[in-house]
DNA sequence: ATGAAAGCGCTAACAC
DNA sequence: GTGTTAGCGCTTTCAT
């Protein structure tokens, strides 16, 4: 049989759709009489109001996209885990979608989202794509994650890139290292994350007043542990190899580890390694690696609050840029005593 | 100023609504002379179908939810990974949800979906929910994904659980070990998945004619690392620890691992392990695992194509089982050999 | 506090 | 092949 409709359940409670309307909104202005009458009608027929219909008469969706290169990379599916919850206690729902890092794929996001699309506005962690890519005046409310600066019209929600890798490299240096090589610089445009990672890497050998051998900085086209494992081979593979290692992810470091280990060599006592970004892998590798940890949660419900903020703004808001907190977690992989028993 | 609508296109380019719907959905009835004017005139108007009165006339949301217990498990990660591409090609967005395993939350979804959700159809891996819960007359086209045997409604698809961990235990007494953990034994009603596992552990001893010592059987709560740990650190306080463990994840193995190394244990030569689900953490741990590899990406598509089917099916379609193909991985932990180097 | 009625922007049955 | 028009089921302005 047919679905109930508000106006059924207006016609078997003997009122009008509006005071249906009403009381299934939580609208104050109902007596509680009418309100009975109108729940038992609705208890009755089993009436729920089509979410479909609500969205075209609201002009809005209820839902916010979430757009990451890459599910499985534990870095982004840990940050969506922390944004669900979010959105869903504000009422929202999450759709997901990914991008492979594919720029076209990306761009076109951007473009086609507005009345296109079923959402309200999107939380983007873009990566193939320049700062130009981003739109000047997105046509849907947009928050903007990683490494990008704010350009004015959109929010911005990141860590300090450079401050944080300076202190994982000062870390290294700290230890007395001194040839610390670093995986994982990309190129302009598109790898701005990676860039400021090699300007606190640059900063830290200043500070300490030592010279940065470029060659012991490695570029790799992504993240991954297979692009570290690659990176950390060539390393080794030198006379002169590296004492330590700043990697610009965990499963980079994961990648580089593995390689290691795998030739024979002692971590942290022949070579230290630290990552970034604290993903639970790097917890329970072995030796669990030292990492720069970023408040996930902060970042993550930062984004959904502005970007609600946004959606339910009449007029544009000025795009601001949000830093969240990052600290430094040692490990093993850094630290120079012989493995405790964790568990 | 206001997005232009249907209506607005008509009307520059001198046709009816109907017209500009049927050039818009690509209809073949159109002249070709009409269509270029309308087509003209959807360029300077800047025109999109507005997606929210499109789903209402059509009564269809053209998205699908997926509803996995933890985002940030791999083995799920990978799942949505293979999931979105998918439902993208068909032209469905993907809404995400995670449930914790919370049994609750598991029902809500389902008893909530339908009209009160804008979904045209749930792909589905329950945790906490007894075969019972599962509805008998699901409002809205389901799949469910995991341990559970369809119940004729709606689909199932998984791989042979008991013929995996059979499996994955034969190989562990093929090399020759005798005492052989498992861990991640879950009770009923809700941990079927788990018990599928143990019964295929019992049937590997069976067939190799060896009693199971159910001391040796460890439950964990969830599948995750730290239960891996905590239960590997309990077997190794024995007084006759295993010299072999099944585990019932990847998750599990690597906590176990992780355990078995601190304790200064050699791997495989003092313990082997084995772990379930092929997780890309596995590959590269030191030592890279083996494993039951789940053929993913079959389940992941699979999984849309049946979904899809049903959602576009006019009568009720009957539930069918889709077992999906596994195989054994052999890696290091089971491995006599040194490691090779890898890269 | 409640009713009447006009949309929201699209689709599709029904004409021609 | 194209126009006319009546919904889809809800929200909400305007009355009362």
């Amino acid at each position: 049989m047919r679905d109930a409709t508000l106006r059924d359940v207006a016609l078997l409670a003997g009122v009008s759709p509006r005071t249906v309307s009403n009381v299934v909104n939580g609208y104050a202005k109902v007596t509680e009489r009418t309100r009975q009458k109108v729940e038992l009608a609705i208890a009755e027929l089993g009436y729920r109001p089509n979410v479909l219909a609500r969205n075209l008469a609201n002009g809005r969706s209820g839902q916010i996209a979430v757009v990451v290169p890459y599910l499985d990379t534990p870095y982004f599916a840990e940050l969506l885990q922390a944004v669900i919850p979010g959105a869903r206690e504000r009422g929202y729902n999450v759709l997901v979608d990914q991008t492979d890092g594919d720029p076209r794929h990306e761009r076109d996001l951007l473009r086609r989202s507005g009345r296109a699309f079923p959402f309200d506005g999107m939380i983007f962690s873009p990566l193939g794509l320049a700062q130009e890519d981003l739109p000047d005046d997105p046509s849907l409310p947009l928050v903007v994650l990683g490494e990008r600066v704010s350009n004015g019209v959109f929010d911005h929600v990141g860590i300090d890139d450079v401050a944080a890798s300076r202190t994982a490299t000062a870390h290294l240096i700290g230890l007395g290292r001194r040839r610390v090589a670093a995986i994982g610089d990309q190129p302009y445009p598109t790898g701005e994350a990676a860039q400021l990672r090699t300007r606190g890497y640059r900063r830290a050998h200043a500070d300490a007043g030592l010279p940065v051998d470029e060659s012991l900085v490695i570029g790799t086209p992504r993240f991954n542990r297979a692009d570290g494992a690659g990176a950390m081979s060539r390393l080794l593979d030198r006379d002169d190899p590296p004492d330590a290692v700043f990697c610009y992810s965990d499963l980079v470091a994961l990648g580089a580890l593995h390689v290691a280990l795998a030739r024979g060599l002692r971590v942290p006592e022949d070579i230290a390694l630290i990552g970034y970004d604290d993903i639970e892998d790097g917890r329970y590798s072995n030796p669990p690696i030292s990492t720069i940890s970023p408040d996930k949660v902060a970042i993550a419900t930062t984004a959904v609050d502005r970007l609600l903020e946004r959606i339910n703004s009449d007029r544009p808001l000025p795009g601001v840029e949000v830093r969240a907190g990052h600290r430094l977690v040692v490990r093993h992989s850094t630290a120079g005593r012989a493995a405790p028993v964790t568990n």
